[in-house]
DNA sequence: TCTCCTTGGTAAGTGCCACTATCCAATCAT
DNA sequence: ATGATTGGATAGTGGCACTTACCAAGGAGA
């Protein structure tokens, strides 16, 4: 197909999938001669991902290129492949060592991941992004006034265990490695939106329950 | 205080202020003359509040400002100003009503709410935010060719009905009802992104327990 | 008093980013 | 033959969160 039925079978603008031809978030087409090039369904699956990851996950360009990088390269390991996306994803600015809220966070969760004995994150907090994020969050709390120490926080790390073991659960159902990893940048990108809205859904129903609609 | 002191004990350039203080996300200081305004100690909470908001929470500026609204109006019902903060925050763009996907979705999302016995939430789809969102992310996932269908779901919406249980059992824990709605915007807000990082530490945590660090 | 600095306020500019509009020469359709 | 279409390149757009530059009014020290 041509970049025009690309566009029509997506829905994105024929602009902007040049664009993204030209950003290197879709590999070019087959080039038939100097005005004409070939695209395959493969092309419409990607375009849809990145699409996807955009819109959706709204993970900037920049991170789309480096994410599918990962995803492409198969001469990385396992965990790598499947943390590819997270590790891309949208970031908090670095926490303040020096910020006295910042330190108190660093300590309630490591307390927390004592008490819950994930010995791996633990490891992880130097390079990983998403400890990073926490800290800056827990002490953004902390710094209103609020305590958002490892007793708070505990059960709400439970439940977000378990959502994980359904993630890689539901992933493992996938039958190819290429599925599996494919639905494990799914499951990092887009899964985030849907828990958020199930989230925010489970919040009204349960803010009505107790409250009523007034 | 003055401006240059807000600013040094809030980490926020004077500048920045001023624009806030412009955009009305900050009420104006007590003026004494022409040159000089004083500050107090609510204004600085406001500031951070208004920091978290946009630098956690990614939460727009406009956005910001119609929430403090919500949030500042006595007139107010309690299910409003509980909710305010979550109506406002980052949108996706509207469903396509006429995708294909997006139909199917929303059939499986109202199954999903059927089988959850959310009836309020199932009342408010018309106008929730969080409906819509949960939409166009389980489209996308089918647009992709992965199924994301209630029975899937309903064991996540299931951990996100027990997270909001927790998010409102907290807010209940708080004095007096105005830091029962600062909680509740701060819960709406700075609540994701401390989900979020302990989604991902969780996903890391597992991930590398199932197939360890390579 | 005169100078010089600081203050809060305002208008215009910056930098980033995801597109989008405009051209262009080559090629296809009739 | 000729008008439309193609992919590619370049430059422009619009939104947003700031930042910079500037201003007149006020205060402080000589």
């Amino acid at each position: 197909m041509r970049l025009a039925e690309l566009s029509e079978r997506s829905g994105v603008s024929a602009a902007t999938i040049k664009y993204y031809l030209r950003e290197g978030l879709l590999p070019p087409g087959r080039q038939i001669n100097t005005t004409t090039a070939e695209y395959d369904e493969e092309h419409l699956r990607r375009l849809r991902l990145v699409r996807a990851m955009i819109q959706v996950g709204r993970v900037p360009v920049a991170k789309v290129r480096e994410v599918l990088g990962h995803v492409d390269d198969d001469s990385l390991g396992r965990s790598v492949r499947l943390g590819a996306a997270m590790w891309a994803l949208p970031q908090v600015p670095e926490p303040d060592e020096d910020d006295e809220y910042v330190q108190v966070a660093q300590q309630e969760i490591t307390t927390l991941l004592d008490r819950l004995g994930w010995e791996n994150a633990k490891q992880l907090t130097s390079i990983s992004p998403a400890y990073r994020s926490l800290v800056v969050a827990v002490a953004a709390f902390r710094r209103l006034g609020y305590g958002f120490g490892a007793e708070l926080l505990a059960p709400y790390a439970e439940l977000m265990h378990r959502t994980a073991v359904l993630d890689l659960d539901n992933m493992e159902t996938q039958s190819s490695e290429a599925e599996r990893i494919e639905w494990a940048v799914l499951g990092a990108i887009l899964n985030e939106p849907v828990l958020q809205a199930l989230h925010r859904l489970a919040q009204e129903e349960e803010t009505t329950r107790r409250y009523g609609f007034e």
